[in-house]
DNA sequence: GTCTATACACCGATAGAC
DNA sequence: GTCTATCGGTGTATAGAC
């Protein structure tokens, strides 16, 4: 059972400018101390209002992280959406997954999953939104020329590229940058093999 | 400055059952509970000390946690060292990598490395050794058959494939295993054009 | 809708007995 | 080397005034 049968407070709307501020400030808590630091206190100091108030609109800091997290998920589905309409859709995807900014609050999403049940489903029915959307959308599109003897399998391929793309935003994240040259090549050679530019 | 001058407290030896038991329960609060659960209290009940004893051996929980993730940077590094001595080199890497025991406590230091300093720094200091290695060990031993117009780029290729390797495993771990045999596939695909069984 | 007051648990860390 | 006792600080959450 997860819906809850009667509120134990009274609750605050969510079209508030307040509730918008607590997702943010989350955000903002979570990216730049760690999933640790987002307590009620932190996070209220950061929206501007009092500790307690934020149990005006989440009963429990487990809720307001969810939120949070779903809104972000929500949000860089409208992204890949978008990655998706470009005239390259891959080689926008390579971009979108690569941006820095994001690499801290993924990475700590990723090792929050691992010990908060809810955060975990969410990450896995997002992962699978997308795996999803690059089987309907990309793969039909791409072209594959691999050489000979190489498994025909478009989906890998595309896999193996975002896997990398992210990885390595999360490697300059943190400050390593050797051999990132090499893998940039190679991947934007990858790229072009499955969508040559032109075609449309 | 990163010599302390003058202990406060006395400290215990590091060759010790306890010290290391100390570190096992670190690493072991970490992957189960996560970074956030790796307090004084926790640890030493694992231990089976009390809390206080805690910091006869550590001056603070800082200084546990940078010995426990040192100890297991060494370790990783010896196994690495002994992926590298084997038949063929960059297969035995993948499978090191992929283990999806390590990835849950990979992604916890991973997520620690952008909020605590020293962790960071030894991540990077560990990243850029495991890079050395790979230029070193593997790049020369690299058969390097890829197709007309691919860069010739052995450690792109060597990283993408460490890359996707650990990436899988995290998915693995969370739960995700959607097109997991596509990348699988093209990745032995690949790691056999690099490495061709057989040699030796 | 936001505030004050307050409860109770857990945290890091120190002092000092044994 | 491990223990007891203890401190100040921070955390979640509730009750209720305004």
């Amino acid at each position: 059972m997860t819906t809850a049968t009667a509120p134990k407070r009274r609750m605050g709307s969510r079209n508030s400018a307040t509730h918008a501020a607590l997702l943010d400030a989350t955000e903002a808590v979570m990216r730049e101390e760690g999933y640790a630091a987002v307590t009620s206190r932190r996070v209220a100091e950061r929206a501007g209002i009092n500790q307690q108030t934020v149990y005006y609109y989440f009963a429990t800091m487990d809720d307001l992280l969810l939120a949070a997290y779903r809104r972000r998920t929500e949000q860089m589905r409208a992204r890949v959406e978008e990655a998706m309409a470009a005239d390259r859709p891959l080689h926008a995807l390579w971009q979108c997954f690569a941006d820095p900014f994001d690499a801290a609050l993924t990475m700590e999403y990723m090792a929050l999953s691992n010990h908060n049940e809810a955060i975990r489903r969410e990450t896995v029915a997002f992962g699978e939104v997308l795996r999803a959307m690059e089987v309907e959308r990309l793969v039909p599109a791409s072209e594959m020329a691999l050489p000979e003897g190489a498994p025909d399998s478009p989906l890998g391929l595309i896999m193996a590229l975002t896997w990398v793309s992210h990885l390595m935003g999360f490697e300059a994240t943190l400050g390593l940058r050797g051999g990132h040259r090499e893998v940039r090549q190679l991947a934007e050679w990858a790229l072009r093999q499955v969508e040559p530019a032109g075609k449309r």
